[in-house]
RNA sequence: CGGGGUGUGGCGCAGCGGCUAGCGCGCAUGGUUUGGGACCAUGAGGUCGGUGGUUCAAAUCCACUCACCCCGACCA
């Protein structure tokens, strides 16, 4: 490609709505240019890197398999209503009517689609396993889109379906996918790791987030120092600290008054916070419900919304809890009616703590479970933090923040039983087919690996993904032999299949260099005056100083192993 | 949706009651240059986000509205 002719051309300065890292990059080196927010278009540059990416995940998606397909973006919204996830996905969704005044779904994701598509084609076991995928764009009206491609409403995603007739079929579907995950970020020369996480509004059981690390990423990732637990934070475990036991006394009451917080109240009662019940209340789908959990720890919001199976949760105002008899700041279950109560199993790990009495000024010593308040709901629903005990083998746990490029759910059966995805086995048994779901943002990939691979000068691509291979520079373009020889490489490098950028443009060397790193090309070749003189040109990878003159004839030859031995071509 | 902010040539910004709306980059033409974002000359390009109001006079003040960005609740 002649850059004199390439469409989208590089910005000193990054527009000033472009705010992240990878956003500023590549709308500097012009690969991407928003359109309206969260939705952009890729420019030449910018796609190609995609078309890279994306030929990555369909050769891996192949060889696990997967056959290829393509199902419409407008779905009827009949589908969405049928598995209650119209619900679930709630504004997300975008709706649109047509001129019958019949509502559609502009698809966020597919599972409806293909369910519907193998209860009307798959009958029998023989059939099974099935694995479908396409690549195609999804639409989600995100409440904020953000930081360029990380997080846009329409993206383009590959997902794969794995339909399988047993849990252990799901299985094996779901680690052939993990490894097909590791080999296409390999691939991609993007080190992501797998850390265990929320299924969310997808729904499901299992599930497995690919993380890239980065220091602007949206995710807490805790893992372990010692073994090879990682989870995501809104879904990670660790052990807690029983509290040595004590005999229970009776409730006594206490005056502490203007003392809300926790950390004041143990400063002023001289106590840990262990000692103390934390009483903290939400609207759980607008139901007041309160939270209790021991004073040391925190609520993790997802999994209080996964315990109560709601959808929406947020912290209540003053106004939700008119009517409870809760007092804000002196909280407490005890006496506490016709109030939803969540715990986490962590009360059942101390006694005689204190507690509010839902007057105020006033707290409650000595207060214990299950004697003085019950609860509707226990399980865990505790906020893992760096420095807690490895839920597996007990070393310290550590915090590191992430990128999701990818993510993997065992669904089960629940969407095969209500679109009627059944088979028969093959003892004429008729059974719904267990299924898995893979999804991978390929625009967010992009953007994740620039975030990553990065320095002030500009991008720095990894090489199986970059634009192109080799930039080649001549300089001093008003010389004959210079463009005599750089026209002759381009020709030499294009016909060997390697992918040249020639910079042909009648500009300056300064330009032309910032330019070369801004686009993060992993090659650079210069042809000037100076090089011609001993007869050669010079070589200079992207992300290192030195540079190396090669003799002009061994050119093209030497590009093509160098790149061959980097595992390109 | 709550909180904060910004809208002025393609990009980055200045102007915040006064006359013909400026500057840098980029763009066009010509010339001189050029191994890390050169210089000179000439030139093109603007309904100042929109609507309504106040005023002799509005980019500038007021109201409404739209768009975009950032921080929080959601996700590939």
């Amino acid at each position: 490609m002649r850059f004199s002719k390439l469409f989208g051309k590089t910005l000193r300065q990054a527009p000033a709505d472009a705010e992240g890292l990878s956003h500023q990059l590549l709308a500097r080196a012009g690969m991407i240019a928003q359109v309206s927010a969260g939705v952009y278009s890729y420019l030449p540059l910018g796609w190609r890197v995609l078309r890279k990416i994306e030929r990555i995940i369909r050769e891996e998606m192949d060889r696990a398999g997967g056959q290829e397909l393509m199902m419409p973006s407008l779905q009827p919204l009949e589908l969405w209503e049928a598995t209650g996830r119209r619900q679930a996905f709630g504004k997300t969704l975008f709706v649109l009517r047509d001129r019958r005044e019949h509502d559609l779904a502009l698809g966020p994701t597919h599972e409806e689609v293909v369910t519907d598509l193998v209860h009307r084609y798959v009958q029998s076991y023989r059939e099974l396993p099935l694995l479908l995928y396409q690549i195609q764009n999804k639409f989600r009206d995100e409440p904020r889109p953000r930081g360029g491609l990380l997080r846009v409403r329409e993206f383009i995603m590959k997902d794969l379906y794995s339909f399988d007739v047993d849990e252990a079929g799901l299985e094996q579907s779901y680690q052939k996918m993990v490894s097909a995950y590791q080999n296409i970020y390999r691939r991609c020369g993007l080190p992501a790791v797998k850390v265990e996480a929320d299924s969310g509004a997808i729904g499901g059981k299992d599930s497995h987030e690919f993380m890239l690390l980065a220091e602007t990423g949206e995710d807490e990732i805790i893992h372990c120092r010692g073994c090879t637990y990682a989870a995501n934070a809104e879904k990670a475990e660790f052990r807690k600290a029983p509290l040595p036991p004590e005999e229970p006394l009776p409730v006594e009451e206490v005056s502490t008054p203007g003392v809300t917080a926790i950390a004041d109240l143990a400063r002023f009662l001289d106590i840990s916070p262990s000692k103390t019940l934390k009483a903290v209340f939400y609207a759980a789908d607008s139901t007041p419900a309160l939270v209790l959990i021991r004073g040391d720890l925190d609520v993790n919001e997802t999994k209080v919304r996964n315990l109560l199976k709601c959808n929406e949760l947020r912290m209540a105002t003053e106004a939700d809890l008119k009517g409870t008899g809760i007092v804000a700041g002196f909280a407490s279950p005890v006496g506490l009616k016709g109030v939803k109560a969540v715990a986490d199993d962590s009360i059942c790990l101390g006694s005689n703590l204190v507690a509010g009495a839902n007057r105020p000024d006033t707290h409650l010593k000595n207060v214990n479970y299950p004697r003085d308040f019950k609860v509707d709901v226990i399980g865990d629903i505790a906020q893992a933090r760096a420095g807690h005990q490895c839920p597996r083998c007990g070393d310290a746990l550590i915090s590191a923040r992430g990128i999701e490029v990818g993510h993997v759910f065992k669904l089960g059966t629940f969407l095969s039983e209500k679109l009627g995805a059944m088979f028969l086995d093959e003892n004429g048994v008729s059974r719904p087919a267990v299924m898995g779901c893979y999804g991978i943002g390929l625009g967010r990939l992009l953007a994740a690996a620039v975030e990553q691979n990065h320095d002030d000068k500009g991008i720095t691509w990894p090489i199986p993904i970059a634009p192109y291979h080799i930039y080649l520079c001549p300089l001093y373009t008003d010389n004959p032999d210079v463009t005599a020889v750089a026209d002759d490489l381009y020709s030499g490098l294009t016909n060997e299949g390697l992918e040249v950028l020639f910079d042909d443009r009648d500009e300056s060397p300064g330009v032309k260099f910032n330019d070369a790193d801004l686009l993060g090309i992993p090659l650079r070749t210069t042809v000037s005056p100076r090089t011609l003189k001993s007869k050669s040109v010079e070589l200079k990878w992207r992300t290192r100083k030195e540079t190396e003159l090669v003799p002009l004839d061994e050119v093209v030859t030497r590009l093509k192993d160098t790149l061959h031995k980097a595992g390109q071509c």
